[in-house]
This record gives C-alpha cells, sequence and structure tokens, in this order.
DNA sequence: CCAAAAGTGTTAGACCTACACCCATGA
DNA sequence: TCATGGGTGTAGGTCTAACACTTTTGG
C-alpha cells in the first residue's frame, strides 16, 4: 500500500558543459508499473495521475520521485528510485527538507520529503529510462515549466548545496574519477555563482591534502594537456566529518 | 482530520545551570484536546494512544509533538505546538530531518518531521503546561527512558546544532537578553565539547561585531561583576547569511 | 607560429594560537 | 583579606588576497 500523503522526490544535480544542470523527467504509470511491487500500488498511483492532469501533461516536467509504500524505509527507497531512474550506484544523495504547507499540491494533502543528488551525468545515458516517458537534463537557469512546487523544491536544493559546499568537500561527486583543477575550479565557481581566483583556489584545494596526482594528462586537447587528479577517500572521510572551511 | 502517518516532534533545546536541556513531556490525550480543534481529532489522537500504552506509561518521556492535521501546514503547525507548550512566541525553530524508517514505531507506520529549538529557559516556568501531564528539563546526557526513537532523534538533533553552531550564530538563542562572555563561552564549551581559551574566545566574538555592550553589570556575585552584552539583530541577519567560521 | 588554456610565486596584511597575571567584588 | 571568577596583550607562525607572466599543446 502506498502512503497518499507521502511522496518522496529527488533534485538531481549534474555538472555539463560547465554548467550545472538538474534531471527531470516526465512520468507515466503504465511506466511505472515497472517499478512498483503490487498491482494495488499501481491502482493508488493511477488515481493520483488522474486527478492531477499535469502529472501526465508533455508541457510539464517533474522532480523524479514517487509516493512512499507503506513498507518501505524512507532513505532505503529513495536510493531505491534514484538508482532505478538513473541506473547508477552508490550515488551521494541527502535528505535536505520536508515541504508541508496544505496548498502546495491541488486537491490533495500531500508531503513531499525532497533529496538531493550529486551525480556526474557524464558516464551515463540517462535519458533512457524505463519508468518514464521522458528524463532530461536541464540547465539550472533554463528550467522548463514543471509541476506544482517543484521549482521551489529546486531552489531550495540549491541554496542548501550552496551551503554545504562551503564546508564540506561535496562538489567531488559532480566530476568524473580524474579531472583537472580547472574543472574543479569552474565547478566551484558555478555552485557558488562567483569568479575565484586561479592562484589561490590551487594553493588552497591542494594543501587540503584531498587531491591524488594521477600521473595521467589529458589528451587531444588545442592546448597545454592538463594534470589529471582524483580524490582521495579517506582524506574526504576525514574532511566530511572535521568540516572545512572552502568559503574563498 | 489527522494525517495518522505524520507527526512533528521538536527537540527543545535549553541551556540551563551550564548544562544543554532538552524539554521533555508527557502528553495525555484528555489534555491535548485543549489544543486540537475538532472531535474528530479528538478520538483519532485517543486511538493512537490506546494503540501505544507507551505513549501514557509514566516510565517514559516523550518529544514534544503532535499528528498533523490535514489542512495545516508543516512548518506553521510546528511553532504552533512549540508555543502552546511552551507558552513562548518567536523561538528559534528549524525542521532538520524526517525519519521514516518502516519498523521506528511498533504496530503503526509513522513519519516524524523533527525540529530542534533553541530557547532560553530561565524566563518562563515551562513545567506548567495545558496540554501535558508533566514538561520537564532533562541534562542531555542525564536522559530518562524516552517512548521509541526519540533518543536517536535528539541525537540527530544534537549532531545538527553542533555543526550548526559552527558556522551560523545561533548559539544566542540559548542565552538571556543579556549574558556575560563567559555565559557565551560556556555555552559553547558545552555545545561543541571542548574548552575554549578565554582570551581568543573573547577577541574572536569580539571582531565579529555581533555583540553590543549594555553597559550594564552583573550584581550580586561574589566575585568582580562581569559585563553584560546583548546582541545585534542586524548583525545576526547579516552573519546568518553570510556564514560564519567559528570552528574554533 | 598562433590561439588557447595550464601552470606558477611573492608580498603585505590579517588572523590564529599559545600562554600567565592582575582586577573587582562580596562574604 | 580571601576566594572567586572577570578581564587583558604579545609574539611567532600561518593563512589570505591581490596580482601578471611563461609554458605547453594542437591546429
Amino acid at each position: 500500500m502506498i502512503l497518499k500523503n507521502l511522496s518522496i522526490d529527488c533534485v538531481i544535480f549534474g555538472f555539463k558543459d560547465n554548467k550545472l544542470n538538474v534531471l527531470l523527467w516526465q512520468a507515466e504509470p503504465a511506466l511505472l508499473e515497472n517499478f512498483l511491487t503490487t498491482e494495488e500500488e499501481y491502482q493508488q498511483t493511477k488515481e493520483i495521475f488522474e486527478k492531477n492532469p499535469a502529472l501526465a501533461s508533455d508541457q510539464y516536467w517533474g522532480l523524479i520521485g514517487t509516493h512512499l509504500p507503506i513498507e518501505e524505509d524512507l532513505d532505503v527507497y529513495a536510493k531505491k528510485i534514484l538508482e532505478v531512474a538513473t541506473g547508477l550506484k552508490n550515488i551521494y544523495l541527502k535528505q535536505f527538507k520536508t515541504f508541508g504547507d496544505s496548498k502546495r499540491i491541488p486537491h490533495m494533502r500531500v508531503l513531499t520529503v525532497a533529496y538531493y543528488a550529486l551525480i556526474n551525468p557524464e558516464y551515463h545515458d540517462l535519458e533512457l529510462s524505463s519508468i518514464a516517458k521522458a528524463v532530461k537534463w536541464f540547465e539550472i537557469d533554463k528550467l522548463p515549466k514543471v509541476i506544482f512546487d517543484s521549482e521551489a523544491i529546486i531552489d531550495s536544493a540549491l541554496r542548501t548545496l550552496r551551503e554545504e559546499v562551503k564546508y564540506h568537500p561535496v562538489g567531488f561527486h559532480l566530476l568524473p574519477e580524474n579531472f583537472t583543477l580547472t574543472e574543479l575550479q569552474t565547478l566551484y565557481e558555478v555552485i557558488l555563482d562567483k569568479k575565484l581566483d586561479t592562484r589561490n583556489f590551487r594553493k588552497k584545494i591542494q594543501k587540503m591534502g584531498l587531491l591524488v596526482d594521477t600521473q595521467k594528462k589529458q589528451t587531444n586537447v588545442a592546448h597545454r594537456a592538463a594534470k589529471l587528479y582524483a580524490f582521495d577517500m579517506k582524506i574526504y572521510q576525514q574532511l566530511t566529518e572535521e568540516g572545512l572551511n572552502f568559503s574563498i
């Protein structure tokens, strides 16, 4: 059975073409059936879609999420949704806020527990999903029309990410396994929405000890090839616990 | 109508006798009736209590909270609960996490949106409440037996507060309007659970500009009277937005 | 050889840390 | 006059901010 007063939404951030992007979908009950485990859940989901035509409209996009089945753990289920929708495992996922204004969704009383996820979009062809009509990346400042209060949720996620990135080394999750310092800097510039000084940025980031020199270099670039770095999981754990000051 | 799958809990922190305390209650449906607005809500609440005898036991204490009525905004209602339970207005209150493991409460499927509040317990006689059998302060490391997973929620609130206090000037909410620097330092020492250097602490805190010298002094103390300070709301707002580094 | 981005060092000022003694008050 | 906690300064090291040119690569 599905808790009809409760849904989970994931704001999935990706760093693509030097821009911060959000992954949105157009859901469809027929396809969601592959994900739901009982016929009853499917019927309930269909009803919810019927009550809100916007959910099925081609004009609107929505955050990736579903209602919560009664027997599922909240955090575990959020992870499950994310894995099924993207095909990725071990994604950085964090619950950040529960939205509960009484009028946020027309004709229904639904609270939404919102999560944000950070992924590197380059590896996988996310646009093919077995449980949605469409899944697509949108630049954070060029969002399409979205259903209900999804825009407010995205906004809130972005503000949370900005805070988070100042004190914890989470930004790295948005990069491929090997990355250049320029990519890392651009990422921070995009998230914090301000220019950083290259020399100071490099000094600061290197001093943290979080970077491992992979001894590799870029290839096939029409300019001096940059060194590639990875990040050190041990030091990452440590910095995550201790905190970190990245208020550049 | 009450959403029976959804409750709100408040972890109310207070700073008392140089210790961090949490306010807990023993609820009782008969008294809660004063707070609920319809007979239906009262009946539903009574049922919930009947299902879980621990809720009404004299052996157990619980976080201050109730189920959420369908027509109420989540954040607004949390504030309302807090105001009614404590008699205080304008309390610092922040939603910090939603607990949703499927087995966290026996025989029922309830998600709890948890808030933490910071108050200065000195002003008011909180132990008299019109909506509970008992309300009482407990030192954070001498908690009584608590119902369900309240201890985990308190733990999580404490961890959140510790993080928060490092980067935002929230600690001040726990103090009376006028306070001494030693009180402020002790507060930080208690929250962060470490000793701080007095001279450095004072320099740092004064440099932030957050303190206003009230020109008043302690009276009736058997030692040199300390200056009393207040905190500057304008600078507080500013520091709250910009962030702050208090990783002493 | 040109265009494009990578990579690098210094200096001045601010901030942080560690540390020990005198002061004001009431009992 | 004593016990108690209030209040203060300095020096050495570290971090930060501001700033411009040379290097490497592929086309």
